[in-house]
DNA sequence: ACAAATTATGTAAACGTTTACATAAAAATA
DNA sequence: TATTTTTATGTAAACGTTTACATAATTTGT
């Protein structure tokens, strides 16, 4: 790799120092209108481009955000991703990602981030924090928020979803359906979006009068598979539910399995809701009830906190806590009629 | 921010010099081993951690890979994304990502990757890539490699799926079952990928004597919407196909939307096969005839690859191109029966 | 015990920018 | 014109590592 033409070649060629052409270059301090045309011609000319890393290190800056992920596998975390970057690119950042495998673990990899100035500052989406992590956390020298965070740390601005809302509106809508026999499929325990749905599910039925019996109540792990063997424990009882919440849309889809495999129609045999909005449960037929999460914004949102305080624009009180609100989406599953099922046209 | 310790400081606790503190925590040169305890004892006590950006200036190197992606929207980017950042961890890397906006087009970014050792090679998916670009990726000083690229780009080497060999077996899987009228909704021209799969169909049915009708031919965009409307527009014909080969799995989706809408089913009324076995394909009832595409494994071998030429340790003849094979995964929508849909469980 | 070989440590340059400060040139003011 | 103010440019330090080279300490071989 032969090396690279740097500024000091370029003062050279233009009969300046270098301060000038840095100045020049990133229209910075004073210079001349001509010599400012004159060191920007050379420098095209010569097709230079200012090496980032001495950039970053003379400025202490990188123009890099971290975003570590819990993994990358399915839509929601693209969605995350995609509006995390979208943003970055606005304020002319890159995107430095991790997805947290085995070998490398969160908190690692987070202190890998902050140290050294690889990055700038850093959006960490962690659904389940265990409270050893949370005083690493406050250690970091960086600007950090947090994206879908449990508990409410204080110092670090968190952006989520405000579940409790919405799944307290769905769980009210399959009410308002006439449905007394309501259960559940709640998401993994420790996890923050499932504790407050499930918060949100138990509220609305409460405030109905209507009580949540136990057999109605199904653990599951937010994935396919669980949402199927949880509809298959909840149908195979006695007393069948009239209608099911389940706390994600991934298990509904499971449930939409289950229930053709024993040639049960929804919702006339039993009414489905779900939450997340995925693409997939628009396909579903019918087309799933649902809670649109607005992740893109989400993301956005998380994206300029970050550098307003990257940027030391912010007064450092930092306990900030956003829940942006979601929406209810109707599809057929709950019972509702005339629902049409081809948005994507 | 207050300001970060540094190797000084380390050296000075330790009373040694900086070179020994480099040397012993990078167990890089020759140190005794009880100077060496005593360094690492005190840098992890100060909770010391070298400056990447220093290191990489020093170093010349960032140890991060840089991937351009056209966009973060779909199941196949994600996965394309998750095998390169799976591989980069693997090697101690991290992965800058950017997907192409519209403020900040490929070949900008591009440069900017290369220029002043932000990464230290580059992953460039790029279906489409025009003439004029080509040039501008040779000129970089820093290792590319191109997934999915089109034409056979000398010097730059890249990684394909067989997607003429796949769609050549898909192809011929429908003419076993005999049909005869079997018609295409390729994909956008000017798409690496589409041109293949569309030869590969072509092909086959050429090989079985089979005619492409030209009222059997309809170019779609790679949407699910594109499959919708290409499907109208076979299905609405005099003289109906018998099966439809979608050249990618997306738009087979907007072919049972727009089959159900239409009465007819799949595959009673027609037949249908796609191409890439997203994971959608698999819920699709009957589950969706198509083609398997190993991403991850596409990825790990160009980030593999990448690595090697980074490391020097490949002759830079790098005319480089590597196919890799497909796989036929044999649903119900092309005529087979006895097929189980509940792989997730 | 002395030379030679090995091992451990230190010194200082290099990496390519930015930027505070100093100075020189030009323009404005008296 | 002489003085002050403004504008343009240059000088050199700083950023925190790595590493070639020099030197000092230790071990090995005789």
């Amino acid at each position: 790799m032969k090396k690279d033409i740097n500024i000091h070649d370029i003062a050279r060629k233009a009969g300046v120092s270098v301060a000038t052409v840095s100045r020049a270059l990133n229209n910075n301090g004073p210079v001349s209108e001509k010599t400012r045309q004159r060191i920007k011609q050379i420098a095209q000319e010569h097709d230079y481009k200012p090496s980032f890393i001495a950039k970053g290190f003379a400025r202490q800056r990188s123009e890099t955000i971290g975003v570590i992920l819990p993994a990358l596998v399915d839509e929601f975390f693209t969605e995350v991703l995609h509006g995390i970057d979208e943003e970055a690119s606005r304020a002319n950042c890159y995107t430095l990602v991790s997805s947290s495998h085995v070998q490398r673990d969160i908190v690692e990899t987070l202190s890998d981030f902050m140290a050294g100035g690889r990055v700038d500052g850093v959006v960490l989406m962690a659904p389940h924090l265990h409270g050893n992590i949370t005083s690493h956390l406050k250690k970091g020298k960086r600007p950090l928020v947090l994206l879908n965070s449990g508990e409410k740390i204080s110092q670090i601005p968190s952006f989520n979803f405000d579940n409790y809302q919405g799944a307290f509106a769905v769980t009210q809508h399959l009410i308002k359906h006439g449905y007394t026999k309501i259960a559940t499929i709640c998401g993994p325990e420790g996890n923050h979006d499932a504790e407050e749905r499930l918060r949100g599910f138990k509220d609305a039925m409460q405030q109905s009068d209507l009580t949540v019996n136990p057999n109605y109540f199904v653990r599951g792990g937010f994935t396919m598979k669980s949402g199927y063997y949880g509809f298959m424990r909840l149908v195979t009882q006695a007393d069948r539910p009239e209608a099911i919440f389940a706390a994600n849309d991934m298990m509904a889809v499971g449930i939409y399995e289950a229930a053709k495999s024993m040639n049960m129609v929804i919702p006339a045999d039993i009414a489905v809701a779900g939450f997340d909005d995925i693409f997939l449960s628009s396909l579903l037929s019918p087309r799933l009830t649902t809670v649109h999460v607005p992740i893109r914004e989400l993301a956005k949102k998380a994206v300029q906190y970050l550098f307003k305080m990257i940027d030391g624009k912010l007064e450092t009180d930092s306990s900030h806590r956003e829940e942006i609100s979601t929406g209810l989406i109707i599809g057929g599953s709950c019972g509702c009629a005339n629902v049409t099922n081809q948005a994507f046209l």
